[in-house]
RNA sequence: GGGCUUGUAGCUCAGCUGGUUAGAGCGCGCGCUUGAUAAGCGUGAGGUCGUAAGUUCAAAUCUUACCAGGCCCA
């Protein structure tokens, strides 16, 4: 015979077919599954599904609805999306209502941005009016990001999903802050916020722009009436300040810790304010700089001082006994030690004026100073700055007022000012009118964190404290993270000078100031709320409110609204509490199961959540809190329009699909700050072709799949049943990893599994018998059902992270309904089998040295494929008896292999890490078999097929006679 | 500046309570295959574990400082 016309048997070959493309397609597939998802309701199906089941509830953070989704929107919701469907495929019932937080500032100023495009000012507006705008504009962005979101593959119950400004929120939203009017929490104080006195209006700090202004500093020396420590005696302190004007407000002087010299004057400049004789204290750092500003020439350093020694000492106010002042400036002025205090500039004590800054304030808390207001809402000094009052600090127009000047010849009479400079320095100024700002204390309204809640024995810090502890935080860190910042924060100020919002609804008599607290006028308030929303509060007369019992003359309205840190805090009430919730999402309950969001809520939602929960409910609205991180671009910066370096999850799912999106969140550390860009993103599409082809290899394997073909697991070789038993502890894992959130964990298990397990062993191994075998044969069989079931697994498995991929392989593989439906198929304990995991372990350890040893031959150009191989491998009679029963031949893919029991030969083959195994390769003997490629000494002794091998001699022999039948 | 936090091969990640030559996958190089073929298999080269001190018989793992990031504050 010879060998030039062989037979062509390929066509009796079994190859794998399926529709499922190689590639995917994505950006095309995914809307195509979507729509079907549509046309199924999966998302009703899922919950008809789900009914009396454990619930697993995660409650949605609500993103803000002013812009399109970015990259972090996309990890967050891609994340919950995975742990909600994992957690419904695991047997809970886990619905997803998502949510969008609609107040706040932000949308205001779009809508301001608009007026004045258009040349009109937003307080022409009528109010109602100016919330109508703000209130279309949350609408808009909301249906544009619940758009993005649902393209993203996460499924939830976008039809209805809650909203903080929906009329029955804004109600509750209410009815939660009644609470704390109940509970005794709630009071009214003051807070120093950035006042723009041309507008009148306080300002957030997004709303502040810094530019460069020239202040006049001072120089000033406060007398000390008071000390234990002699060296100050007589002495001044020098305070050093860029606003004039908080002069007359000054009720102490701060310093830091480090040393101070007192020094006497012996000589001074022309023009110097100082006086010789005078002793003096300022930093000790700074004594030179200080003797340059002030023109002194020579001093005396008389003594050195440690922080310490200022403790206790008392000055006096500069203007103490001043003409006119009718001792309005006679208290007495402490020095306290600050921990803001720096030796960046000035002379290392701070004047503390406390009703005009942020750390004057705090340290005036701290200390209990007593302070009155001393500027107006106009920028003028109040009628209680004696000697001072009606004077300006800024003009209506923007300009530098008169204050300054007034206060600079008072401090020259009093003989206090040493220097006077000016500077150019970054200052404070609004967005809109580009004038200066200052800082004002103003009325504001704030939870109390210490102060016993009204029946219980327990301070809000208290409660949420011991709620904290009893949350389980993911990862275990964050809750460090949240105590130190429930352990510090200050009381928290909820009220905010808006009018998109929902308004703190509450009625002041007008003469004590008193919160009118009648339940009645509150349940009419919020009745009235939950039939026009918050609007009411503006539409409607007060009288109407108040009823026949008070009159509106005696009482003042309060048209602050609340923060919407307290809103987003409030939705466990609205949308968890079946009770509260008008039973909208009746699977939803409280508190919820899970919490998860990026790490800044720690401050944020988590926080507010925390405490609104504890002072309304006495609990955390969750039960377990799950944090992730930032992304950052490939170098680890933080992304930005004016770097480039962000990357829009539309432009990924676009060009690429979302299920690479979803890819990549599963495969990076999402606890910590993750990274992406094109070569991260290249990478995954990497790591997705590996789990698309294994899908695909499944599914053209099991091409025509018979249930009859089906076999008993007891009767499967050992091969088999070792898959089996890895589906068994894969299975586990996914378990476990899903309940506690370990995603990367659970997606490293499955990719091994696919990679090692799967392609590079199993798959490799039986596709001689899956393509040539009869489809009669026990070891197809055997083949074809465990492919099956590893296709059941491995499509559920992958279910949650690649949803669009997973259903195309479900649909493809003919099931009906949805993978998404489907359980996580229980697995038998009877595949467990750790003896038979032993053995393979073994086996795959001397199929490393057959591998290695062709490996070899193959570089020495002795060999090509395996299947050319024989080899040749030594090892211990223990070895072999170990290994009985296997086929190391078919497990090596060799046409041939034996085993020596004899010395290993010093020429073989061997690896470091498998002792007592060699391995030398010879050529396999006989022909190549024209249909399994097998060199077999038989090939070429049949007469009616010369090019075959006896099996497959057989096999085509029975299919020309059409006599094969899977049921056989 | 403060609180919390991160820094292991080109990339994504493992390395438990300190203990032999630091692992995996991807990517890359080389080879095989051409019946998973814009695929599959095999194999190889890549790391002073951010830097520097210290504790210890022994440190990627503990301590301190520094450098470079991140979140939240100031």
């Amino acid at each position: 015979m010879t060998t030039d016309h062989k037979t062509d048997y390929r066509s009796t070959v079994f190859l794998p077919q399926t529709d499922f493309p190689m590639r995917g397609g994505l950006p095309e597939k995914e809307p195509e599954i979507l729509a079907r998802w549509k046309e199924i309701d999966l998302h009703a199906a899922l919950r008809a599904q789900a009914e009396g089941r454990e619930r697993f509830v995660l409650h949605d953070g609500p993103p803000y609805a002013n812009g399109s989704i970015h990259i972090g929107h996309a990890l967050n919701k891609i994340l919950k999306d995975v742990i909600v469907r994992g957690h419904q495929m695991l047997g809970f019932d886990a619905p997803y209502v998502p949510g969008w937080d609609c107040h706040g500032l932000p949308i205001e100023w779009k809508i301001e941005e608009q007026y004045r495009a258009k040349g009109l000012d937003k307080d022409d507006v009528p109010v109602l009016q100016f919330r109508a705008e703000c209130r279309a504009f949350a609408a808009h962005w909301k249906d544009v990001q619940s758009g993005e979101f649902q393209r993203l593959g996460v499924i939830g119950d976008w039809d209805h999903p809650y909203m903080t400004m929906t009329k029955k929120a804004e109600a509750q939203i209410l009815r939660e802050l009644y609470k704390f009017v109940d509970n005794g929490l709630l009071y009214k104080g003051v807070k120093p916020v950035m006042w723009s006195v041309v507008e009148k209006t306080a300002l957030a700090e997004a709303e502040i722009e810094y530019q460069d202004h020239t202040s006049t500093t001072l120089w000033i020396a406060f007398p000390i009436i008071k000390t234990e420590t002699a060296a100050l005696k007589d002495a001044k302190v020098v305070i050093w300040t860029t606003t004039p004007w908080t002069i007359p407000a000054n009720r102490a002087i701060a310093y830091g810790d480090f040393d101070y010299t007192v020094l006497r004057v012996d000589g001074v400049g022309e023009n110097a304010l100082a006086h010789i004789g005078d002793i003096l204290v300022v930093a000790d750092n700074l004594y030179e700089t200080f003797l340059d500003d002030s023109k002194i020439t020579e001093a005396t350093k008389l003594a050195t001082l440690k922080a310490d020694n200022l403790k206790g000492t008392i000055a006096a106010h500069p203007f103490r006994g001043r003409d006119g002042s009718e001792g309005a400036f006679d208290y007495d002025v402490p020095l306290y030690r600050g921990a803001f205090v720096t030796l960046d500039a000035g002379t290392g004590f701070v004047h503390i004026a406390p009703g005009h800054g942020e750390d004057d304030f705090n340290l005036g808390k701290e200390y209990g100073i007593a302070f009155d207001e001393t500027v107006g809402d106009d920028g003028r000094y109040l009628p209680n700055v004696k000697g001072f009052a009606g004077l300006c600090v800024y003009t209506a127009d923007g300009k530098t007022g008169d204050a300054n000047g007034a206060v600079i010849r008072a401090l020259i009479e009093k003989e206090a000012l040493l220097a006077k400079r000016n500077i150019k320095h970054a200052y404070p100024h609004s967005w809109r009118s580009k004038a200066p700002l200052i800082f004002r204390t103003t009325p504001q309204w704030f939870i109390a964190m210490d102060k016993k809640i009204e029946g219980q024995n327990k301070t809000l810090r208290e409660v949420a404290l011991d709620a904290i502890a009893k949350t389980e935080w993911f990862p275990a860190i964050g809750e460090n993270r949240i105590r130190g910042m429930v352990e510090s924060r200050p009381d928290w100020c909820i009220s905010r000078q808006r009018a998109w919002g929902v308004p703190i609804a509450l009625f002041l008599h007008k003469e004590t100031g008193a919160i009118l607290r009648d339940k009645e006028v509150m349940n009419r308030v919020a009745a009235a709320f939950d039939e026009d929303g918050a609007d009411a509060w503006y539409a409607r007369p007060a009288q109407d409110f108040l009823g026949n019992s008070y009159r509106a003359d005696d009482y003042t309205q309060v048209f602050d609204v609340v923060d919407v840190w307290f809103e987003s805090g409030s939705t466990h009430a609205f949308c968890l509490n079946t009770a509260l919730n008008g039973n909208e999402w009746p699977t939803l309950s409280l508190p919820a199961t899970l919490y998860l969001e990026g790490s800044d809520q720690h401050r944020g939602w988590f926080q507010s959540s925390l405490l609104e929960g504890c002072g309304t409910l006495g609990h955390a609205p969750f039960e377990k809190v799950l944090t992730h991180g930032f992304t950052l671009d490939e170098q680890g910066r933080k992304m930005s329009k004016s770097l480039g370096n962000t990357v829009a999850p539309q432009d990924v799912y676009n060009k690429m699909g979302a299920d690479i999106l979803r890819l990549w969140v599963v495969s990076s550390d999402f606890t910590e700050d993750q990274r992406i860009g094109p070569d991260i993103l290249k990478q995954t599409s990497d790591l997705y072709r590996r789990f698309r082809n294994t899908l695909r290899y499944l599914l053209g394997a099991l091409s025509e799949f018979d249930e009859a073909e089906r076999l008993d697991t007891k009767a499967m070789p050992e091969l088999e049943r070792w898959i089996l038993h890895r589906l068994h502890t894969v299975d586990s894992i996914v378990r476990t990893d899903m309940a506690r959130f370990d995603l990367g964990h659970l997606l490293m298990t499955l990719h091994n599994f696919c990679n090692a397990d799967l392609s590079a062993l199993y798959f490799d191994i039986r596709k001689d018998s899956l393509y040539c075998d009869d489809k009669d044969s026990i070891r197809r069989r055997a083949t074809r059902t465990v492919m099956d079931l590893i296709f059941n697994h491995l499509v559920v498995w992958l279910a949650p992270i690649l949803c669009f991929t997973a259903e195309e392989a479900w649909v493809t593989r003919g099931r009906q309904g949805s993978v998404h439906l489907q359980n996580v198929p229980t697995v038998p304990d009877s595949w467990k089998n750790d003896a038979l995991a032993k053995k393979w372990e073994l086996i795959r350890a001397v199929r490393r040295v057959v591998t290695g040893a062709m490996e070899l031959a193959r570089k020495e150009k002795k060999i090509g494929a395996p299947l050319q191989a024989h080899p040749h491998v030594y090892g211990s009679k223990e070895l072999w008896a170990s290994l009985e029963g296997v086929d190391l031949a078919e497990i090596a893919i060799c046409s041939a292999l034996s085993l020596h029991e004899d010395q290993i030969p010093d020429q073989a083959f061997r690896l470091d890490d498998v002792a007592g195994v060699g391995v030398m390769i010879d050529l396999a003997e006989g022909k190549k078999c024209e249909r399994c490629w097998q060199i077999l000494p038989e090939v070429g002794s049949h007469a009616d097929h010369p090019d075959l091998c006896t099996r497959c001699r057989r096999v085509v022999t029975r299919r020309q006679e059409g006599g094969t039948s899977a049921s056989s």
